[in-house]
DNA sequence: GATAATATTTGACCAATGGTCAAAATGTGA
DNA sequence: TCACATTTTGACCATTGGTCAAATATTATC
């Protein structure tokens, strides 16, 4: 060991690509079959070691599939920072993180299963502390970067003030959000509904809370398929693939 | 046996009964616990009968389960029905449809989280056919019955032609009220968004996306608060108790 | 390179639990 | 009262999340 001073030693490095297998390789099985449909067992085969090293990395199943969320859920506050700094109306923006929730759907679609699974209490309690810490950090993350942009909003006028407060609004964003993406992925109510494409059906909800929300310019009053074209162009080029579709 | 012709035996009375009852129980456990933490035998000595019983009514542990949320999904699509027949413009009776998912939310507190259990495909294929069906029918019925509000809306022109389908505003409307729901009981959310009563968040959220989809008349242009007291006094007579509180 | 000390990995094992079924209990009719 | 049918029961089984002593691998020392 040539190194004075590793931040990280070589032992820590492999540990932490372990950890990544693990998770990645849970990832896939919660897509596949969900909680319940595999066990420990298989998964340590899968990646090729033994029941036992898989809870030296996590106390139990729960605060593994935890880990799984929490990563994801990382990814989605990375992709919402990125596209908050999109330049533009502040309509514009929330449209930008609109995308951004879009393609964090499609790159994670375990992701608002596995979540749903987390608001069950037993199932919290039986990960760990840290792990529950992670996953709170990363969901006010979240919030955070939305509610930031609707307090400017506001404060620019862009949303009438005094109607709602900043939260409020925030809130609905995020509950229209959620439900869209829950309900998008029912096959009986995507027949239903006519839904050839979930994320589309996604946006408008969006667009129908910032058009109540009175956000400025409305819909109707402004070219967002410009606006699209630039997000498209700058923050997500993959999203053209899912963009141009059906309603 | 005195009765020449009975529909419906006394044994068969007494079946259902004892159904009924393991229902009302496995509720309770569930509102509780949630899935994991309890099992059949703590619900066997709960409703004083055996295990082998309790598998004589239900197939599986997520059969019964499905059971209990197609119970609350009947009681849903019953209220939705008695406030469809409220007297008044086409976006008064949305009001009132509105009101009634409130008071089903507060009736049947655990449905939310056992409906989001059902997402996963594993625990859907481990209920019994007809139990799938029964709950399909129940939550077709709950759809019809907005999709018919909004199909009216549109023809009387309440709500513009030719901008949304009226099955994308009627997935509006779930969507919203679904994930306003989900998110209203996250004490996380809870405490960021400054959300003190949850049913009032999720009726602002759908007069967010009726005031987007421009459903006449809009929040600012309509004494709503007098619709409120009819449907109060008509309709909804203890949704007094969670309507008068904080936002 | 040999050996001792330390760290890591393993899989047999345990406890809990969903689900089954032969036997016991209960109900019914003559 | 007895024979037959139906219902209820709980011992039993298989699966699986989780543990831990033993086996294996790694590192340090001479």
């Amino acid at each position: 060991m040539s190194d004075v001073l590793p931040v990280i030693t070589r032992k820590e490095r492999e540990f932490q690509a372990r950890e990544e297998l693990i998770i990645t390789h849970a990832r896939r099985l919660l897509l596949e079959k969900g909680f319940q449909a595999w066990n420990m067992e298989q998964l340590a085969e899968a990646v090729e070691y033994s029941k036992g090293t898989l809870y030296q990395h996590f106390s139990s199943k729960e605060d593994l599939v935890l880990a799984v969320a929490t990563a994801s859920l990382r990814q989605r506050a990375d992709m919402f920072e990125k596209a908050s700094h999109f330049q533009g109306l502040s309509r514009e923006r929330i449209r930008a993180i609109g995308f951004a929730c879009c393609e964090f759907a499609l790159s994670c679609p375990e992701y608002f299963h596995v979540e749903m699974m987390l608001k069950s209490a037993s199932f919290w309690e039986k990960a760990s502390e840290e792990r529950r810490h992670a996953h709170s950090f990363q969901g006010a993350r979240c919030w955070r970067i939305i509610n930031n942009l609707v307090v400017e909003a506001m404060a620019l006028g862009d949303i009438p003030r005094g109607q709602y407060s900043p939260e409020q609004a925030t809130f609905s964003l995020i509950a229209v959000t959620v439900g869209s993406h829950l309900m998008g992925r029912e096959p009986q109510f995507r027949v239903q509904a006519g839904i050839q494409n979930p994320m589309l059906a996604v946006r408008l909800n969006q667009d129908l809370i910032c058009d109540g929300l009175g956000w400025k310019p409305l819909l109707k009053d402004h070219d967002y398929a410009a606006t699209d074209s630039r997000i498209l162009a700058e923050v997500f080029p993959n999203a053209a693939a899912w963009l141009n579709a059906d309603p």
